[in-house]
DNA sequence: CCAGCGTTCTGAACACGTTCAAAATAGTTG
DNA sequence: CAACTATTTTGAACGTGTTCAGAACGCTGG
């Protein structure tokens, strides 16, 4: 992926070392495995490791960018199967969780620099900015088709919204050590239900004051660097 | 501070080492500055410098420490000129910004693990478990003596809860980038009251179900580490 | 003043992420 | 095929955080 012209051997090469290093993040965890141990299970000079990505995280994000991509036509089946904004919120999510589950080791060294937009390995940076807002074309997605009213001043915000509470999930996700992350699973189902009545109260004429005071906080959290 | 045995001479030199280190943090930032640029400004060899702290993380550690029991009497005064819990709540959330406003990078470096509790150096980890709960004891005390009726059920949580919504802020301040962290200022301005006017409808009888809800969501993130 | 002992300090050494000059290989052109 | 260029690969070397064996220091009891 970071190379920009590839002989088909260099594309081998590439996804071999990817592979590699994907393995032994999952079995070694990612600090533990060094950029050495990647070349060596690749069969590579330490060197070509860095002829393919430019550093560790590169790898992280060249994954995190393939997995993405791979999601895609995954979201799109689950969203077929299920109508509503609750159950679609939930199940946009939980497809997302299940596809990253393998390798949630690497996530969280995604999540590592948290919200800081000037590291690129973060969901906030202008690096992952594509893949952002692709997923928050889903969002806007459901929120299209999902038959709720959703009052003009919001409208535009809403996605965006949904895509941070989404981050949420998932930040708690890759810290949650129960078994088979069932505490997130919980969470997921209480928050979507949530989230998706305050969705629907958001319209209602009696509530301009809050909207209007939540979206004053919108628009100076956005105003960072988003 | 590492150290539990301590002649004067070695108190000053670990207090030589970590005014060594912050200065340098703050003029070249925590990532730029070594542990040898900490050790040659403190006039130590580099290994000193680990004799005092086992980590650079450490002196990071211990800064945040000493920060958190210089606050207290400055929350102390803050408190006493402002009642209502709207305006104590940011008064107490601006006196820690500001005194944490000289080494704004030292706490970025602090925050850098997110909300990994597994990270030591974490707001949530058990190495900072004590001083979480002086702040959140803080919180408490904001809560008992502002006359705003809080129901029972959520009485036992709410501390928690702010402290939560304090640890939002500072993440974001540790981010913001803008002059002065003007932004956090206006965010802080905006989020506290919204949190008291929540806080003051949350006790409505009407608001039953809303509170539940929220209580099954509290439950399930406390449940992981916190 | 010395011997002994705990405390403080030293600097070389290690493993890691990363860089880079140069070697090997593949592809292209005369 | 040979010469040349572009791509791919190598492995030694650098700077970093960190460790550690032992040197230096300072105090206490004789």
């Amino acid at each position: 992926m970071p190379l920009t012209k590839v002989t088909p051997k260099a594309e081998e090469t590439g996804l071999r070392i990817l592979n590699a290093a994907l393995a032994l993040f999952r079995e070694e965890g990612f600090d533990t495995t060094t950029m050495r141990d990647i070349a060596r299970e690749a069969g590579v000079a330490t060197g070509a490791a860095y002829y393919y990505y430019s550093s560790k995280d590169a790898i992280v994000m060249d994954y995190y960018r393939r997995s993405s991509a791979e999601m895609q036509p995954r979201i799109e089946e689950a969203l077929k199967e299920v109508t509503g904004l609750e159950k679609r919120l939930r199940e946009l999510i939980r497809v997302k969780l299940a596809h990253f589950a393998p390798n949630r080791g690497v996530l969280r060294a995604l999540l590592r620099n948290g919200a800081d937009p000037r590291h690129p390995l973060s969901p906030f940076s202008a690096q992952t900015r594509e893949i952002r807002d692709i997923d928050i074309a889903w969002f806007n997605r459901i929120l299209v088709d999902c038959g709720v009213r959703i009052s003009r001043d919001l409208e535009p915000h809403l996605p965006d919204v949904l895509w941070f509470f989404q981050m949420g999930v998932i930040f708690f996700w890759v810290i949650d050590e129960s078994p088979g992350q069932r505490r997130t699973g919980r969470l997921l189902d209480l928050a979507a239900k949530s989230v998706a009545s305050l969705v629907r109260v958001s319209a209602l004429p009696l509530m301009r004051p809050v909207r209007k005071a939540a979206l004053e906080l919108i628009e100076v959290v956005k105003g960072v660097d988003l």
